[in-house]
DNA sequence: GCGGTTATTATGTGCAGACATATTAGCCGC
DNA sequence: GCGGCTAATATGTCTGCACATAATAACCGC
């Protein structure tokens, strides 16, 4: 009737604007695409658009038939960015270096077996490295490779981080990461730098290519580190 | 030229299907979308859907003119969902409950007032809760409130936790959220019932309705607390 | 009333064509 | 060779139409 928002973006902007004024509750049913569509002087598809990207982001809830309502609980999603230790460092202006302090085959602990969902016995390629911001310690990262799962000819792991050789070289189809924080043990405190106890930010991840388990790893963050992001 | 696949998504398969399987290496320009259509035997605007879909994963870069190439830096993107206390609490089967320890106007510490843009001299409302699972302390949340932002009357924050009144009552258009570790202070400790130094997991959010700043809050958690996501 | 079948309805997706817009590549004059 | 203008090009978006699909609502026989 009105329309004169131009675009699905105007239109996902409008939308919104009714929900946060309140013109439509929370747990409410907005009217069908078809009538925004005629109300916005624009094709359904365009509606359509901007209403599956408030979908996609939370705000609203979509059932074919059913139609669409304002999300009840906002289930505020937030999209992380999972960078490279490298870029991550240098996008602070710092220079980035590692130090490789370990790699030899060897049998990984029970729970990184379990989590690999690997057969009692498998033996993995361990490695154990230091990253460093300006020849400061940033990052030790402890991970467990399958070699059966991997291109060969393996690279030389001290020339090159296994975590870039990665993203460069295996492609992973599923994953999953996790975050939390851990008192830094004696030996961990040593590497890094830092007194017993120090509280860590640890990041744990485990990806699969298809059915293959990959590698498990665990990044132990300097303090100071935050991951943020925007909502 | 042989397309069968059916639908976007399952051009979105076998594009994704090439590049791990390196047919399209990292960096590498992929063919522009009216080519792909037509080996696909499909319509530009299906290439465009399933291409748009993982740029928006990350997995492709797309430039105007310049075209599409396969991410460099597969930059992964994780969505973190951030869920009411409550609901986090109950989803993992624990009873869930509250207790105020504070409510006061107060003069905000000035990062917190910096951060949030305030002129130096406003004063919040500062509310701090401990959130208990199945009466174990879980979480404790240290807010600072913008009552010029708010919907008057504000309720009784001994009876609702501030964190679920202001989901359902204030719609914010912009946050933002960092996740960190920290050791726990003394009375944190105290607070928590755990020992001195113990490390937490801590999030620490802001949150604005247009331009005005609505709260600021840092959630320290109880060990044992892990942020998890699927990529 | 009750259970199960059928019709209706809102969203999901597809197509072909058109125009908009950002960027690059090439051209031109100096 | 270099700076700046211009044209070419790939993606971004919109339209109008069509059909598919899922889920509800209506109906009907008992």
């Amino acid at each position: 009737m009105s329309g004169q928002p131009k675009g699905w973006e105007a239109i996902r902007a409008e939308v919104l604007r009714r929900i946060r004024a309140r013109d439509w509750a929370p747990g409410e049913a907005i009217p069908n695409e078809a009538d925004l569509a005629a109300e916005f002087g624009c094709a359904r598809a365009t509606v359509n658009r901007a209403l599956r990207d408030l979908a996609a982001a939370g705000v609203l809830e979509r059932r074919r038939k059913a139609g669409t309502r304002v999300a009840l609980h906002p289930v505020r999603k937030a999209t992380l960015d999972i960078p490279v230790t490298r870029a991550e460092v240098e996008a602070r202006g710092q220079s980035y270096s590692f130090r490789l302090l370990q790699s030899e085959m060897a049998l990984p602990p029970v729970p990184v077996a379990l989590k690999l969902g690997l057969a009692p016995g498998s033996r993995l390629l361990h490695l154990r490295t230091l990253h460093l911001a300006d020849g400061k310690p940033f990052l030790h990262e402890d991970r467990w490779l399958n070699p059966a799962a991997l291109p060969q000819p393996l690279p030389d792991f001290a020339a090159i981080s296994a975590n870039e050789w990665l993203v460069t070289h295996v492609a992973y189809t599923s994953g999953d990461i996790a975050f939390s924080a851990e008192n830094a043990s004696d030996a961990e405190a040593a590497i890094l730098g830092l007194p017993k106890g120090t509280a860590l930010f640890v990041t744990e991840r485990s990806t699969w290519s298809e059915a293959q388990p990959i590698t498990a790893v665990r990044l132990a963050h300097a303090p100071g580190y935050r991951l943020h992001t925007l909502v």
